[in-house]
RNA sequence: GGGGAGAUACCAAAGUGGCCAACUGGGGCAGACUGUAAAUCUGUUGGCAUACGCCUUCGGAGGUUCGAAUCCUUCUCUCCCCA
């Protein structure tokens, strides 16, 4: 992998770049979909590659393990062959399962013992084997095994806690190092910030994986319940560590006016359930503000899905009908409006870049970030 | 013509003397959702009030009772069975 940036370089601010992987280009910033179990849920790749144009997308190891198995997916060669994504994957370790899935895991130094949520049994994870896991997979970039606590802990278990994840880091991170891809394309391995909402401890873990040399960096544990003025503040003090030549990476973020704060303090990637999963319970997000489409105000409002989208849905349907669709429980309400919101994510980073690229991000970010928070 | 069953809120359907402004579904209205145990979950759904609460409701009318969706009388309507 490889990362170039083409504007300024500076610690803290909107940055423009380049990733460079075996599965294809990424302009970053990027906002990458979530497909979780192999699928980006009620969106067909070929849509996903040619109306949403969806650069990289994300697999979730733990996910992946349990369903279809490592098995099946080393037969089918891979996550890339078996969901016919021929475009770049990330893929999550299983470390956000850790902290969402918490009544059914326990967390040792070598690793976490999970109950499957599916039929109860019983996994152990550990760094090593969550690369191997990712090796099946064949994802382009596989993150590392960490541990997320929850936005509102302690510090003292938030220390802790970093440190049982550095530990970790480095187990996965020189397994990975010993290891081969199983493919012929080349993967690389990003290692995670912790820290809670503790400035020294996520300056500390920030040193750290810096120090580790690794492709990219990520930053985790954010989102997960602290308020958003203590997610900026995070960002910002981990991004004044971080190296600048390598790609950032905001785990699990966000609204879209998260991601514009984000690339403003430096973020070059982002994921978020966001555009589907809301999409899927009737929110649409656009450049004018935010619709709930199951409201009776849409009733009758035979204007476009989105004067203002990019997408082949944003033209061809109106609010009303897609309203009927959501209140008639029809399936493809929540695939146009999957579609539409990831649309507009990939437009609104693809905007950024832009602005980023001429000189005017501030001032656009100015203006457009009142007017995509607001509830329409 | 004879016999039987029933009428409860937007719909379906519980309740059969006070704990009932009325269980539960559905539908409606609104809200939540941030590295997806989610096409899920929550609230609300007679009127007025921020709230305490007040007012009008269980086919219509009348009655019994301290008190009625629940008991009695009568009327109207619906459904089923037999002719």
């Amino acid at each position: 992998m490889f990362f170039t940036l083409k504007s300024e370089k500076r610690a803290v601010g909107a940055r423009a770049g380049e990733i460079q992987t075996s599965h294809g280009i990424i302009p970053t910033p990027i906002f990458m979909p979530v497909g979780t179990l192999g699928t980006v849920k009620a969106v067909l790749q070929k849509d996903l590659e040619s109306d949403i144009d969806a650069k990289i997308i994300l697999g979730n190891t733990y996910h992946l393990y349990l369903r279809p198995g490592e098995s099946i997916l080393g037969q089918a060669g891979g996550l890339h062959k078996f969901m016919n994504w021929e475009r770049p994957i990330l893929t999550d370790s299983g470390g956000f399962q850790v902290f969402s899935l918490s009544d059914i895991r326990k967390i040792r130094e070598e690793g976490v013992e999970f109950r499957s949520h599916i039929d109860g049994s019983k996994h152990f994870f550990t760094p090593e084997n969550v690369v191997e896991m990712q090796r099946v997979i064949g994802s382009d970039i596989m993150m590392a095994l960490d541990e997320c606590p929850p936005g509102d802990c302690e510090r003292e278990y938030a220390r802790k806690s970093m440190h049982l994840t550095q530990r970790w880091l480095e187990r996965g991170f020189t397994h990975f190092k010993n290891t081969e891809p199983l493919y012929g394309h080349k993967q690389t391995f990003f290692p995670i910030v912790q820290g809670a909402g503790f400035p020294d401890l996520r300056r500390e873990a920030a040193k750290h994986i810096a120090d580790m040399g690794a492709e990219g960096n990520a930053i985790g544990g954010l989102s997960v319940g602290e308020p958003t003025e203590v997610m900026y503040e995070m960002i910002e003090v981990v991004n004044d560590v971080l190296p600048l030549e390598k790609p950032r990476y905001l785990m699990g973020v966000g609204t879209p006016a998260n991601i514009i704060e984000g690339i403003a303090r430096g973020v070059d990637m982002f994921d978020c359930v966001m555009p589907t999963r809301n999409g899927r319970n009737g929110m649409l997000f656009t450049w004018r503000g935010i619709i709930n489409i199951k409201n009776k105000k849409w009733e009758n409002d035979f204007s476009p899905l989105d004067p203002d989208g990019e997408s082949y849905v944003d033209h061809h349907f109106t609010k009303a009908y897609l309203r009927h669709l959501f209140q008639a429980g029809e399936s493809l309400g929540p695939q146009l409006a999957s579609i539409h919101n990831l649309n507009f994510y990939l437009r609104l980073v693809g905007t950024a870049r832009e602005r980023i690229l001429d000189g005017t991000f501030e001032q656009w970010k100015k203006n457009v970030v009142p007017q995509i928070s607001h509830r329409l």
